[in-house]
DNA sequence: TCTATCTTGTGACAAAATTCACATACTAAT
DNA sequence: ATTAGTATGTGAATTTTGTCACAAGATAGA
């Protein structure tokens, strides 16, 4: 760690497979650094950090570890400087473009959503099949009919597709905004979804978050 | 595995810790089993479930055997039945009665998701502070001041609370059915949540889950 | 009844994630 | 400068989670 080839910190790490677990506490971290940032806050400690997520200083440290070394000993971290590194890492740190599929409840929800432009993200569509929906804005964004839908997506050059419509119709339009070429994923809906590998899927399940609860009332 | 004392398959398994990953797996079965049952599909194997949930067999089956045998040898195991059981597991065979916090994009979303009702959950009340909301009705749920809250969590007897309110406003609040006794939170707001470890939080953070997309889209 | 064929349940193994603990390195203050 | 104090970065230990592989139990057909 003096002088070996891995404490080049501009290189993004794909020499290890970095667990997914770690680039959400990355998340976790930038969102935390911005606050911080936002109350003046110049440098902070992985124990403090850690505290204020309620975890272990020792994760914060290894998580970072991976990309390189960001700290000071006896010092901590700068606050503004590490919040940089991270948005470097996560490739927050430029334009991603998004694309909506279903304004129905949820989608007019997510729209509406405030963090959901927040800093790097930006809305450059919004899909529905109902004519009900289609022309109408929410929240600056105009719905479009699905009907060139791949075609779309690609021209937009959108880089993400949030999906909120029923499951019956999840996998076909998975199967269009693949076809379009599109690598990353986030699901509301609550069916599996069959896609290439390369293409990242995240799930968001509130059925399963909300009965998984349940099992924890037992007295 | 014969005639052992923890064969008692009618007792909850408190005997072991049983890690929460498995418990959110036993909810994702369930809803794959009550789907089996609609098609009519009587049995099932550890390996047909796990490809229809993309996964392994062998841990579809030790999920199953922190609780007991459910399964027949060389048959696999009976859709009906180990739905039963896995409610019954999950205590989703009785009435889980739902407070909803907030009623602005997110919690309107949510009080029109279908799935939200679905079976098991009741949405026996919705909160909110904004005079604008206070004395509507949505999807047959009429909102209430939050002027009294805590009493009528506990009049109301809710069992689990989702909290859906802006971040500055979540810790004051959680505090408050914290003191109405109340025993699962599920948290859509994205900031950390401070309360007694009996209590069980599940965070469901959008905004995380997106960013960490982000970092897959490197070519 | 016997046999061939399944599939379970689980002990043993492997992998992954987390935590510990400390040598090392920097700060800050005298 | 020197020193006392502090926090990093990381091997090693630990804990947790997932997978393998197979003996044992059950089915189904002859
Ligand atoms: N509402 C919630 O709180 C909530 C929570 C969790 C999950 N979900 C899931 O999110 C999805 C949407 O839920 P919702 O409540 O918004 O439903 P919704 O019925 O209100 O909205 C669905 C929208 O999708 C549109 N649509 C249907 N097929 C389409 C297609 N092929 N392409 C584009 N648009 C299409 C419909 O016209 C409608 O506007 C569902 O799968 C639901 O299970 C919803
Ligand atoms: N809208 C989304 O898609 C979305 C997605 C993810 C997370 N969230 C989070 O969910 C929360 C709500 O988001 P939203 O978009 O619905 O916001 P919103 O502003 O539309 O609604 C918030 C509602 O909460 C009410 N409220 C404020 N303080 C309250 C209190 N102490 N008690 C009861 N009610 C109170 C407000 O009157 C308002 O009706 C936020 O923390 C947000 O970050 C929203």
């Amino acid at each position: 760690m003096t002088d070996s080839p891995k404490n080049d910190v501009s290189v993004a790490a794909d020499e290890k497979k970095i667990p997914k677990a770690v680039i959400k506490r990355l998340s976790l971290y930038s969102r935390m650094l911005q606050e911080l940032e936002h109350k003046n806050i110049t440098k902070i400690s992985s124990k403090e950090l850690s505290d204020l997520l309620g975890m272990n200083p020792a994760k914060v440290r290894k998580d970072l570890a991976y990309f390189g070394q960001f700290g000071v000993p006896g010092l901590g971290y700068y606050v503004s400087e590490l919040k940089a590194q991270i948005k470097r890492i996560l490739r927050t740190d430029r334009e991603i473009r998004v694309a909506l599929i279903g304004v129905g409840h949820l989608g007019q929800a997510l729209l509406a959503y405030g963090g959901f432009l927040r800093q790097s993200f930006r809305v450059v569509a919004a899909f529905d099949t109902s004519p009900d929906k289609i022309g109408r804005t929410f929240n600056g964004v105009k719905v479009m009919s699905t009907e060139h839908l791949e075609d779309q997506i690609r021209t937009l050059g959108a880089d993400i597709v949030v999906l909120a419509i029923p499951a019956e119709n999840a996998q076909a339009t998975v199967d269009q905004v693949v076809r379009a070429g599109i690598r990353a994923i986030l699901n509301f809906v609550p069916a599996r979804i069959v896609c290439p590998e390369a293409i990242k899927v995240h799930y968001v399940d509130l059925g399963i978050e909300l009965e998984s609860l349940s099992y924890y009332l037992k007295d």
